[in-house]
DNA sequence: GTTGTCAAGTGGTCCAGACCACTTTACCAG
DNA sequence: CTGGTAAAGTGGTCTGGACCACTTGACAAC
């Protein structure tokens, strides 16, 4: 360690925190250890205790470390795994070593229901892509996702292949629109006769719906997704969180 | 605006951050709208542009505003609600406006299994509180939870009475153990038989299944907890997350 | 009108220092 | 041996600058 190119694109700050993410990953930092010291990281890197701080804030916000004041900072256990169910089913499986692929069942334009209407912020006169697709991990069905998307910011994205490349990469590929931000609910019922025969399962089996809503940078609304899965072949993860505190006043 | 407590020993940074959330909160602030300048915050507070930095970067954590380099910072769109499931079951139902309360069905020491002994990190004749209650809303079951207590960390919580108040506010306010990490996997799927008369519900009927991990701030494991939630009467809300970027390279 | 340029304003990064709050450890006095 | 204390080391907060990257809008040149 201790190098870092001052004449990079790459803020020293990321340089640094990347360096020692990499410790960690490759094992060369366990669980538990402690980090060097902001002073330590500092000097050995020739930078300000600043940025070495801000170093720190990164793997600290992205869950990699944690701060104890007075003794120092230290790696944090490795989460379970990635976050899950929010972002792309694609990445999503083939985290967990699965090989994604989807049906497309329709791909149309179509004018939003009033509650679509409200959640995508359209105006009256604005339309939508439906896009229905069953989602398929190694072959067999796992999802049936309906998909609202916003048109408005990808035009003419009635017409590409959607059963082959991921939505997310096409939005950003093609469309220059980054998915940056959802949320989700999530609850279980039975599945209903429609999708039971997509999902190749028994009506009333357990199913658990995902309401997602993703959004630009901005807040921009981009899709409203509707995705049932199948109770015995998808498991979410809630990714590690802080727990709140109760109040504490001055 | 512009006044700060220079004699608090609540930073300045957070007095701000609190004072704009406040704006927020009350409306005088609404979505989208552009927030004061850092150049500006430092100004009309008399702090450095670092501190007035240090606040919007505060409510940014908390998702509270967003940041668009160039032109500025801006009020984000409010959260569906608060994160769900990883917290308090009691702090959850009141959030939602319902009266919680807990049958306590049984409440002991045991060894642990095997996998327990694992996630809880316990030595070989450590011993756990494996606490079996039923969570009622409005006096209406809505999940059965077994949770696993690393019982070191309290000892003497077997005799403490968990039916009238929240693990957590015992765990705090008693035994100064303070949980601040959780994450959860959650799956679907049918309720067993004893699972469903506790519940009230039919066997087989759709429930939601979390497995949640509780850690102190240093991840030292507090509780393993399995909680069965009804379906029809319980809903997960995955917080709003920030969608992981693809590979940047330098 | 269109296009390009430039200035102003924003957040992003960085520096060299300062003092405070907290934890740990070593050591000394009892 | 016990208990208190002081020192060293840690992260936490804060200052007052500096320059860069990016966006926007006004304005001039075409």
């Amino acid at each position: 360690m201790a190098s870092v190119n001052r004449h990079s694109y790459v803020p020293l700050y990321l340089q640094i925190a990347r360096t020692i993410e990499q410790m960690v990953r490759s094992g060369e930092l366990q669980p538990g250890m402690q980090l060097p010291s902001e002073r330590e990281i500092a000097e050995q890197f020739s930078v300000s205790r600043v940025t070495a701080r801000q170093a720190l804030d990164e793997l600290v916000s992205g869950g990699i470390a944690y701060r104890v004041q007075g003794r120092g900072t230290f790696v944090a256990e490795p989460k379970i795994r990635e976050v899950s169910g929010l972002c792309s089913f694609s990445d999503d499986m083939r985290s967990q070593g699965l090989e994604p692929s989807s049906r497309v069942l329709s791909q149309k334009i179509v004018p939003p229901t009033d509650e679509i209407r409200r959640k995508l912020k359209l105006g009256p006169d604005d339309l939508i892509l439906q896009l229905d697709r069953v989602r398929l991990a190694d072959g067999r069905p796992v999802a049936f996702e309906r998909a609202s998307v916003n048109i408005k910011l990808c035009p003419g994205l009635e017409n590409d292949d959607l059963a082959t490349q991921s939505l997310f990469a096409l939005l950003r590929n093609k469309y220059d629109v980054y998915p940056e931000w959802a949320e989700a609910e999530i609850e279980a019922r039975g599945a209903l006769a429609e999708e039971a025969g997509l999902l190749e399962m028994g009506i009333g089996q357990p199913v658990m719906v995902a309401y997602r809503m993703t959004y630009t940078e901005e807040f921009e609304p981009i899709e409203y997704v509707i995705s049932v899965y199948r109770g015995d072949r998808f498991t979410f993860y809630v990714g590690r969180q802080r727990i709140p505190s109760p109040f504490e006043g001055e």
